[in-house]
Order: structure tokens, then C-alpha cells, then sequence
RNA sequence: GGGCGAUUAGCUCAGUGGUUAGAGCGCUCCCCUCACACGGGAGAGGUCCAAGGUUCAAGUCCUUGAUCGCCCACCA
């Protein structure tokens, strides 16, 4: 009976029907007790402020597709999901909510905002975690975590505490990159560089007691108001003399010294530089070497403090226009010059970084870095692909300390408490009835909540319920691999593999695979703040997530960063549409197949599930050997390209043989023996294309979860059959590997392409059965297409082609003269076809020519090469041999192609002459 | 200032020293043949950025240069 399916692959519907029934069935929940080889995998925690995006889209199919393909090889599998609390930018989304309803959220106060936060993230928090659900992805959402829940907070307050036991985190004063937007001290990574156009104003700072001046050069003159002293170099003649006296800094008129330092360049600007310690981390060390004062001028809004006089209360850039225009009316602006330079800016919000003098916590890096550095070198934790290492190494040799407090409301407390009494800090697990020191009640809790990059460093065993040894721990940590982008390989990989060291005395993962970033044409890679994103969500609507999957799947090759386009979707989603309407061709005519007297019941038989080629009184027909061969190797070949996240290749290969090697050659080719009225030949071909196809749907599957288990529930099943996601990823069986019948098949192939070609160049009706002959001169040539070897070879290729006779030519026969058809040969293979009509014998002419003579020039490079002693003597035997054979194949066909131009100049020659 | 990557068909890109360098899309011609027009068939289209070098053999390895892009960087 015939089974109902649409004609066209509608994803939208089905899709969403999987996704949840994966869900509610609790498909891919991972048994930590169950045995077997374990795979497992923490997915990079989206932001919860977050929607999906397209570089989450790639993570994520990465992941599954790896996932799904471990599943299937039978590995004990986990693939964790979850959330990151983002606290910067989580805060800066709900603060602006709050300004929007004309709420200042620092007057709603800290507990009143927190609530706040927790309330959005409940509404809308889950957008991405749905987005993901219905991404289908194959997580086990049992374990689902996020970095600030509180068995989450408890991992990040034991490891803060055992950090500063250890003395590697301390509280300290120093210049740390300062967002006046948000508000709060940022890390150096957060910081990004950014060439601008600026100027380098020259001022004048007169010497005290003199009518001189000492000039510096400046980017910024606005921090000049903060200046404590101006430094010279020691061994700057110059300048040697005024060392030790005072200057006059201008508009605030404060007597400053006149230092020596050897961090001052003498060849930049004037040679003469001013102090600032509170707003520039050199000056802030020269500062200490030379115990100047600090005098921060700003507030950490980014206007003027009241230490900056009568500029108090400006923005910084208005200041800075005011204090260059009072300089000019003072007469002590030399000279303003145009310099292009580096300025930071805040990673969120894009705004100039202000570098600012603070107290805040840090985490000491060098000893924690060591260790991580020898993990990476010895290759317990191997970075793919393998020039990342180089990047890896280079910022971990120059690591800084980290600065991991926050002035931000959202996140984790720091553990911290400061005695009113003593002054002195207890650092405590559970918060402290009293200060450690002196017992004093009067404690109070830091204000400051850690850097989000901080806990997200535990994550691989923070997620596992670490500090405690769980069932969890013990089975799935050290993960087996980790996938995310190479933009956060410090931020986060580098972070996680030094706390996983530190903590668990383990790797936090065996493999990092570093992949692409996901870009628009014009370069940058994709941002929503910055307009270029492409929504996924949208994409996977409009063409279904499997055909996107596929797309991103197909594009990845590691290294070069991809840049999608509407197109390649498209051909995915054809492809999709493709392997639907195979499927349906196997559905539609299974009342034939049951016409025959078989039944559905056999084609679920194992020997099908197992897809062991079904014979027909023994004998396996060339079609289905090929075929079988073909599945093998790609299977081998798909398996090699995963284990190397080599995503695009193993997408082309499995691309072109579902669409190449079975679609166009298999079923077209074995479709005479599915109407066959030999019973068991029919059944034989039932059973073996049932079987290519299921086995060739489970290769796709970690690529197109959805399609491939929505046809797997249509073909003929077992009982008890469940998913294909739990089923086995097929065998590379090495024993179905068929030298022979490839090589025979590809000569098939070959003369029907030639014939086809014939076909089309003489333009002869598409529906037309012509007459054709062959002739095959060596004899195992000849073979292929004997009834006993190549099965019904001559039927099979007189229904593909469209031939009425096809028949064999012998040697003796006569050769093939100018007028009895147009012919190609390949391999060994005369085809002739006859033709009635005339043909435009000029254009074949032409077209020979040119054939004739691209392949002398092939012979006769070949024939060089070979003829060069050095080559035959130092080149591999087989690389020798293979061209000597290509050698004589080309020379045959050269020979028979020259032959037949010959024939037909003549003819146009006794035609002119005529 | 340092480092990395890219330059291959009209476009977007694969390509692991070894026969005639591939794919998707686009283009030309033919076909709505009973799985699929999101399809089938046949084609056209490439001095692999430039110049040197290594090698029996270079799109592939090395050097230099050009152009584009990215990352890192406390010279005001």
C-alpha cells in the first residue's frame, strides 16, 4: 500500500514536533552510571540578556552534530546545556528597561534592582533556552545550570576563598580600565584597542623662579589638572639641569617637581613628559617609584571631580576643549599636532575607557598560567586547529594579573567582608557573624560582585557539582572536548583550563576545537549592537534548522571565517527536499513491491537493519556492490573528517553521495530490477535499496536530525524501534570496501555520460530510443557489461539512456566509418551512436579539434615527464606506473579522436570538393 | 609596534606535494520522462595575486613584495 507523503519537505511542522517530543521523552539524558566509552561536552553558556545568534547557531551545530555522532557510536554521552548571568551587560539591559520606565535604578536601590533583574531573567531570560529547545539540540536538559544559581554560587565562593588562602587573589590599588558608562572597573581583555585621529598638544609649563618653559606633549590635556609632577629622562642633557626644580602647572597653579625617569622617551613629543598617576598606568608606577601624590580629577561618571578646580562638573571631552582653550588665551599652548594613536575602549558599551587609579581585587596569573602552559605544550589539552596554540602560548607567557572585581549590582558577591572596627577583611565561606581579627559585629559585605568571565572559568566543573564528588564529576569531567570560537580563547578557554587545573588537579577538557567566526560580506564578524546580525531564528523558519545546520555544517572549514549567504541555504534545503522526495520514491511504489508478493515485514527484517546486501541466488549485482562500496568508504571517510572537525568535509561527502552516488546512479540504476518480474530479483533490490537508504539516513542524521528522524519513523520498523538518534552511526565495513566494482561502475558511468553527451550535442529527442553499438577492446572492459558480471548491465543501460538496441561489437567487426553516427570514447569504450539526419559536422569538427589538441598537449607532457631520467629514478614506482598506464589510455583515445577528425575533414573536404 | 590569516571560475568558497584543480550559486542549451522544476541531462567558464627559490614533481613548501582582513600591544 502506498503511503501518504507530501511532495515537498515542509520542515516547519515536523521540526517542531521532534524537538519537543525529544524533550518530553527525555531522549538524550545521560546515565552516569551507565558504562561504556564517555563523550562529554559543556555547551559555551549563551547570555541569558541573549536571543540566539548565528554564532551561537554554528556552536551549537557543531556541538550536536559531534554529539549526536558520539551517541550513535555508542558512547556513553553528555552534552550539557545551560546559562550565563552576563552580569555587565544582563545589568545594563535591565537598567535601560528601568530608564525607559523613568526609573534611575540606583535610586531603587541594590535589593530592589537585583529583584528586578531575577524577574526579567525569569520573563525573558528563557528566550535563548527556547531557541535552543527548539533548535532540537541534543542536550540533556535534566542537567540544564546556570553560573549564578546557588549551587553555582557555592563552587565560585569555595574557589574565591581557596584563591586567596593560597594568597593569588589580593586587593589592591592600582590603574585598572575604568567604563564611565557602566560604571565599574573592566579586565584588559574587555578593553579593545582602537586606532583614532587625535592630537598631541604641546603645553607650556613654566619653570618656577625663570621666564622659561618646559614643554610636554600631551594626547590628553584634560588629566593635566591631575598632574603631580613632570618627568625628563635621566641622561637627557637637555633637560639635566632642571631636574629637582619645580614648575608651575598651569590653570590649577600648583608647584610640581621636575623628575628623572628612564620610562620617559626622549625621541616622543618634547622629551618631556607630565605625571598623572591617578589617570595613566606608567605614571602611576613612576608615581610610586618617586611618592607622588594621586589626584584622581574625574568622578567615575566620567565628568570632572572637584579636584579638577573650576572644570569640576564637565564631562571629560568638555573639559578637555576648555582647559586647550584656556591654555591658548594663557598664551601657553605651543603647538597642537595631528597623532593617530590607541585608545581602549569598553568591550559593552564602545565607550573610552578612562584608566583610573582604584582599589579592587585581582587574581594573581603567573602562577596559575604556569601550569596551563605545560598541559597545552605536553598536549593533555590539544588546541585544534594547531596555529592557535602560538596565539595560546604568547598571551599566557605575557599574562597580567587579573582584575575580577566589579562595581555592578548583578552577580556574585565577592566573599568579602570589611571590619568597621579594624579595618581588616575576612574572607569567609558562609558569611561571618564577626571580623576575624578583632570579633567586631560591625562587618560589612564587599560591594563588589566578581567579573562574569570569573565563574565562567569553572564552568566545565562548577556544572558537574563540584566542590562535592559527584556521580557526575567522577564520570563526565574531564569533558572530552570543548567547541566555541576562537575570540573568547582567553576570555574563557584559557581561564578554564587554569581554574580546572588548579581545582580538580585536572584538565577541564582533552581537545578544544577553535572554530570560525560567522562574518557579514563587508568583514566584521556578526554583532547585533552593530547592526550586521543575521537572525537564525528567522533563517531556521524560512528554511528549516536542518537545511540551516547544513549550511553552516558545509561552510566550516576550520581556519577562514564563513560568510553565509541566502544561496547556500538554499542548496541545503534542496538537498533536504532531495532526500524527502527519495524517500518518497521508496514509499510510493511499495504497493508494487507488495504487488510482487513480499512483504513490508521484510524489509525491517535485521539482515535489512544491518544492511547486509541481499543477494539473488547468490550473486550480488554489480549496481549493488558498487553501491555498497560506495557506502562504506563514505562511511570511513565521514568518520575520519569528524574526529578532525573537518565539518565541511564530511558534509560534501555525505552531500554527494546521498545526492550523487544513490540518488542519481543507484535508484535510476536498479529501478528495472525493482519492477522486475523475477520475484527474488525484485525482492533482492527492495531490500537492498531499503537498506542503503536507512543505513545512508543515519550518516546524515548528526547533520539533519530532523529529516532523518521523521524518515526513519516512515520506513518499515522493528517494534520498540525509538529514535534514530539511539541508533548505531553506521559501519565502515571494510569487507563491502569493492575496488573492482567501482572501477567498473565508474566505466558505466563514463559511457553514459558519453552517450548522454552524444545525445545532446545531436540534439535527438529526449524521448527518442535510438541504436547504439560499443565496442570494448579489452577484454575485462568488455565484461562489465556481460549479463553474468554486471547482472542486466545491457538493460539497465539501454532503459537509462533511452536505447533501443544496444549491441556488442567484436573486433572483427567493421570499424566505425564517418557516417554511421557520431562517437566518444573513453576507457577503453567505443560508443556509436547512429543518426539519420545530417549534423553539423563544422561544430563537431570544431569541437574535436579543440579536444585534440588539449589532449596532445597532455600526451606530450606525460611523455616528457617520463622520458626524464631523474623523475623515473626518484619519483615512487606507483606514482611511475600510474602515469605510464594514463599515458597509454590517453594515447588511444588521442589516436582514435585524431582517426575520426580525420574522417570528417575528409568528408567536408569530398563535400567542398563535390 | 608585534603576530596571524586570506588572495583559486562571474559570485561565495573548498583543495591533505603526485593523472585532466573542484563545490554551491549564477550563466548557455535541452527536458514539466509516472520520487523530486527545491528536479533531470549536457555544456561554457580558471596564466590558482606578483616575482624569485626548494623539489623528479608546487595551487600546495620557502623568501620577498602587493592588496585585504583579524588578533595582540601601558610610548605620553
Amino acid at each position: 500500500m502506498p503511503r501518504e507523503i507530501p511532495k515537498a519537505y515542509e520542515p516547519q511542522e515536523i521540526e517542531q514536533r521532534w524537538a519537543r517530543a525529544w524533550v518530553e521523552e527525555k531522549l538524550f539524558r545521560a546515565d552516569a552510571k551507565a558504562p561504556g566509552e564517555v563523550f562529554s561536552i559543556v555547551i559555551p553558556p549563551p547570555n541569558v540578556t541573549g536571543s540566539l545568534h548565528i554564532g551561537h547557531m554554528l556552536d551549537h551545530t557543531e556541538i550536536d552534530i559531534l554529539t549526536r555522532w558520539h551517541r550513535m557510536l555508542g558512547h556513553n554521552t553528555l552534552y550539557l546545556p545551560g546559562t550565563d548571568h552576563a552580569g555587565i551587560s544582563t545589568q545594563r539591559v535591565v537598567v535601560r528597561l528601568l530608564a525607559e520606565q523613568g526609573i534611575d535604578y540606583r535610586k531603587l536601590g541594590r535589593e530592589a534592582f537585583e529583584k528586578r533583574v531575577w524577574e526579567w531573567k525569569q520573563e525573558s531570560g528563557g528566550t535563548i533556552t527556547r531557541q535552543m529547545l527548539q533548535l532540537g539540540e541534543s542536550c540533556d536538559w535534566t542537567r540544564e545550570r546556570f553560573t549564578l544559581s546557588s549551587e553555582y554560587s557555592r563552587a565560585v565562593r569555595e574557589v574565591f576563598v581557596r584563591l586567596y588562602e593560597d594568597g593569588l587573589i589580593y586587593r589592591g590599588h592600582y590603574i585598572v580600565n575604568w567604563c564611565p558608562q557602566c560604571r565599574t572597573a573592566i579586565s584588559d581583555l574587555e578593553t579593545v584597542h582602537e586606532e583614532r585621529a587625535g592630537h598631541l598638544w604641546h603645553i607650556r609649563y613654566p619653570i618656577a623662579g625663570t621666564e622659561m618653559y618646559l614643554v610636554v606633549a600631551t594626547t590628553r590635556p584634560e588629566t593635566m589638572l591631575g598632574d603631580t609632577a613632570v618627568a625628563v629622562h635621566p641622561e637627557d642633557e637637555r633637560f639635566t639641569n632642571l631636574v629637582g626644580k619645580t614648575v608651575r602647572l598651569p590653570l590649577m597653579n600648583r608647584d610640581i617637581p621636575v623628575i628623572a625617569d628612564r620610562y620617559v622617551d626622549r625621541e616622543f613629543g618634547t622629551g618631556v613628559l607630565k605625571v598623572t598617576p591617578a589617570h595613566d598606568p606608567n605614571d602611576f608606577e613612576a608615581g610610586g617609584r618617586h611618592n607622588l601624590p594621586e589626584i584622581d580629577v574625574m568622578t567615575d561618571d566620567g565628568k570632572m571631580s572637584a579636584a579638577a578646580g573650576k572644570y569640576a562638573g564637565l564631562d571629560r571631552f568638555e573639559a578637555r576643549k576648555r582647559v586647550v582653550e584656556d591654555l591658548r588665551a594663557e598664551g601657553l599652548l605651543e603647538r597642537v599636532v595631528n597623532h593617530t594613536h590607541a585608545i581602549g575602549t569598553c568591550d559593552r558599551c564602545k565607550t573610552v575607557i578612562e584608566p583610573r587609579a582604584s582599589t579592587q581585587w585581582f587574581v594573581r596569573m603567573k602562577p596559575l598560567a604556569e601550569p596551563a602552559i605545560a598541559v597545552v605544550e605536553r598536549g593533555e589539552v590539544e588546541i585544534v586547529p594547531e596555529n592557535r596554540r602560538a596565539v595560546y602560548f604568547e598571551w599566557m607567557h605575557n599574562i597580567r594579573d587579573w582584575c575580577i572585581s566589579r562595581q555592578l549590582w548583578w552577580g556574585h558577591p565577592i566573599p568579602a567582608w570589611h571590619c568597621g572596627a579594624c579595618g581588616s577583611i575576612t574572607v569567609a565561606r558562609q558569611t561571618p557573624a564577626k571580623c576575624s581579627k578583632c570579633s567586631s559585629v560591625k562587618i560589612e559585605q564587599d560591594p563588589d560582585v566578581l567579573e562574569t568571565w570569573f565563574s565562567s572559568a569553572l564552568w566545565p566543573f562548577a556544572t558537574m557539582g563540584w566542590p562535592e564528588q559527584t556521580e557526575d564529576l567522577k564520570k563526565y569531567y574531564p569533558t572530552s572536548l570543548l567547541i566555541t570560537g576562537y575570540d573568547i580563547l582567553f576570555f574563557w578557554v584559557a581561564r578554564m583550563i587554569m581554574m580546572g587545573l588548579k581545582f580538580t588537579g585536572q584538565v577541564p577538557f582533552r581537545q578544544v576545537y577553535l572554530h570560525s567566526l560567522v562574518r557579514t560580506s563587508e568583514g566584521p564578524k556578526m554583532s547585533k549592537s552593530k547592526g550586521t546580525g543575521i537572525d537564525p531564528v528567522a533563517l531556521n523558519e524560512k528554511f528549516g534548522t536542518d537545511a540551516m545546520r547544513f549550511t553552516l555544517a558545509i561552510m566550516a572549514a576550520p581556519g577562514t571565517d564563513i560568510v553565509l549567504s541566502d544561496d547556500r541555504i538554499l542548496s541545503s534545503r534542496a538537498f533536504a527536499n532531495k532526500i524527502w522526495n527519495a524517500a518518497r520514491f521508496l514509499f510510493v511504489n511499495l504497493d508494487k513491491f507488495e504487488a510482487s508478493g513480499a512483504t513490508l515485514e521484510e524489509l525491517a527484517a535485521p539482515e535489512i537493519r544491518a544492511a547486509a546486501p541481499w543477494r539473488t541466488a547468490g550473486v550480488l549485482p554489480l549496481a549493488d556492490r558498487w553501491m555498497f562500496s560506495r557506502l562504506a568508504r563514505v562511511t570511513g571517510e565521514i568518520n575520519t573528517a569528524f574526529k578532525e572537525f573537518r565539518f565541511h568535509e564530511a558534509a560534501h561527502v555525505v552531500y554527494h553521495f546521498f545526492w550523487g552516488d544513490f540518488c542519481d546512479w543507484y535508484i535510476e540504476w536498479v529501478k528495472p530490477q525493482l519492477l522486475s518480474s523475477d520475484h527474488d530479483a525484485a525482492t533482492a533490490a527492495w531490500r537492498n535499496l531499503f537498506a542503503v537508504f536507512e543505513t545512508a539516513l543515519r550518516l546524515l542524521h548528526p547533520f539533519m536530525p530532523f529529516l532523518t528522524e521523521e524518515l526513519w519513523h516512515k520506513l518499515p520498523q522493528r517494534a520498540g524501534a525509538q529514535s534514530i538518534a539511539l541508533e548505531r552511526f553506521p559501519d565502515p565495513h571494510a569487507e563491502w570496501l569493492d575496488g573492482d566494482a567501482e572501477w567498473r561502475m565508474g566505466l558505466l558511468q563514463d559511457v553514459i555520460t558519453k552517450a548522454r553527451n552524444i545525445r545532446s550535442e545531436l540534439k535527438i529527442d529526449p524521448r527518442a530510443k535510438v541504436a547504439a553499438d560499443f565496442f570494448a577492446p579489452q577484454p575485462d572492459v568488455e565484461a562489465v557489461s556481460r549479463p553474468s558480471v554486471g547482472g542486466i548491465v545491457n538493460e539497465n543501460l539501454s532503459t537509462v539512456l533511452r536505447l533501443a538496441v544496444l549491441s556488442r561489437l567484436t573486433l572483427a567487426e567493421q570499424p566505425l566509418d564517418a557516417h554511421s553516427g557520431v562517437v566518444r570514447s573513453t576507457s577503453g569504450f567505443d560508443l556509436r551512436i547512429s543518426y539519420e539526419e545530417s549534423v553539423d559536422v563544422l561544430a563537431e569538427v570544431a569541437r574535436l579539434r579543440k579536444e585534440k589538441e588539449r589532449l596532445g598537449r597532455d600526451v606530450e607532457s606525460k611523455q616528457q615527464r617520463l622520458a626524464d631520467q631523474t623523475f623515473r629514478s626518484r619519483a615512487p614506482e606507483e606514482i611511475v606506473r600510474g602515469l605510464e598506464f594514463t599515458l597509454r589510455e590517453r594515447q588511444v583515445e588521442y589516436r582514435k579522436l585524431a582517426e575520426r577528425l580525420a574522417q570528417l575533414e575528409k568528408s567536408l573536404g569530398d563535400a567542398a570538393a563535390g
